[in-house]
DNA sequence: CTTCATTTCTGACTGTAGTCAGTTTATAAC
DNA sequence: GTTATAAACTGACTACAGTCAGAAATGAAG
């Protein structure tokens, strides 16, 4: 038997054993991460830790994660993505724009919900990188999420279900600024979800020149 | 010379020994700590250096702030509400809404740009304490912010210069939280002051409703 | 002044994130 | 196969934030 090198495996160029190992150990880090993560919390759970459950040494682990924090975004950026399409994707066509944007902003809220001390780190973390470059990029999150919001204005005016007439993208900032707020107070842990919806549902009426 | 103790002087009731001891010493570690991090920054600095320059055990810092993000606060936190108080007091009466608003961010803006890595950190401990019931309260600050704006809304409105029907208190939560996130993109360090600035005013002009 | 209780201070110590010089492993060239 | 080069890995190590048991200072009471 001629093994020939591994030619151009259509959507996998040059996938080496060292590509492969890489790949294998990226995931091994990254679920032992996540469940210890899960279980412990962020402060509770060491590096040291995941570096044992996902079999490598100490240092390896900073070659896929510049630092702990990074690691953390490694972890759940993926489920966040898949979460804001998800919101998006789900909504019916002709609702008033408020609500549409109201359950956009629930879903993603329903899935910080499940952990929100992990929310509250994710959170700091997605606006304050604090390394540059850093391995885990959140602006496909970012841009998945503007401009879902940035369709779902201009739909709705085409539609006449909403009238004014800012750049969508600029109103999709705006937006986007206030549903991070309201999530900064709700995870400060001082109100409520329920008083959290009702005053963001309040703000995003007054961005888009409505009543609540 | 008969010393009597010190009873009720005006406003410092009860003040001992102890009690200016501990004012002094606060007054070092603040002062010490403000120049550390203007000069060497403050991930340069080491808890170290700064009890050492305040002259006290390194222990001793971490009874006057419960860590070092909590320092940076209780260093800042008074000139940030001077420059907050400062921006609204110097206001002229009767422009429009829109270039009140920006002169008050546009002043605050100028505070944080003398040093926009401190910036960077301050804006984030201010909207994630790490530590609950922390030192260094900002509470204060948001208080002053909000009330501000809030103000000029109702005042705008009063003169006719502002006619849309939400809560004063709303509205300025909504232009604070873009306010905020435009700080974010600024010190993130990808736009410009001027970039900055410019979406600033726009999005605020969608807030309130009117044209940029 | 002499206890005694309470507050404040202290620096040796601990735990942990992140580094780096040296080692191992994969690939390429012949 | 052998050798050479580069990429990936490793864990002992460093630096530093924050702790805590004991020491010192203060004030109160007699």
């Amino acid at each position: 038997m001629v093994t020939t090198r591994p030619v151009a495996d259509q959507n996998a160029p040059a996938v080496g054993r060292r590509e492969r190992n890489k790949q294998e150990k990226l995931a091994r880090i990254v679920s032992a991460a996540r469940e210890l993560f899960r279980d412990r919390g962020f402060a509770e759970t060491t590096t040291q830790q995941i570096a044992e459950a996902a079999d490598i040494g100490t240092g390896t682990l900073f070659l896929y994660a510049r630092s702990k924090e990074d690691l953390l975004v490694l972890v759940f950026r993926d489920e966040m993505i898949e979460t804001a399409r998800t919101a998006f994707a789900s909504l019916g066509g002709g609702e008033p724009l408020l609500d549409q944007l109201m359950q956009v902003f629930t879903s993603m809220m329903d899935y910080h919900q499940r952990d929100t001390d992990l929310a509250r780190i994710l959170l700091k973390e997605i606006m304050f990188p604090n390394a540059i470059g850093r391995q885990a990029d959140i602006s496909e999150l970012l841009d998945i999420i503007f401009g879902g919001l940035a369709d779902l204005i201009a739909k709705a005016r085409k539609d006449g279900r909403y009238g004014q007439g800012a750049n969508p993208m600029q109103v999709a900032e705006n937006l986007f600024a206030n549903y991070y707020f309201s999530l900064l107070t709700w995870l400060g842990g001082r109100v409520t979800r329920e008083q959290t919806e009702h005053r963001l549902r309040q703000h995003l009426a007054i961005t888009i020149g409505e009543t609540a």
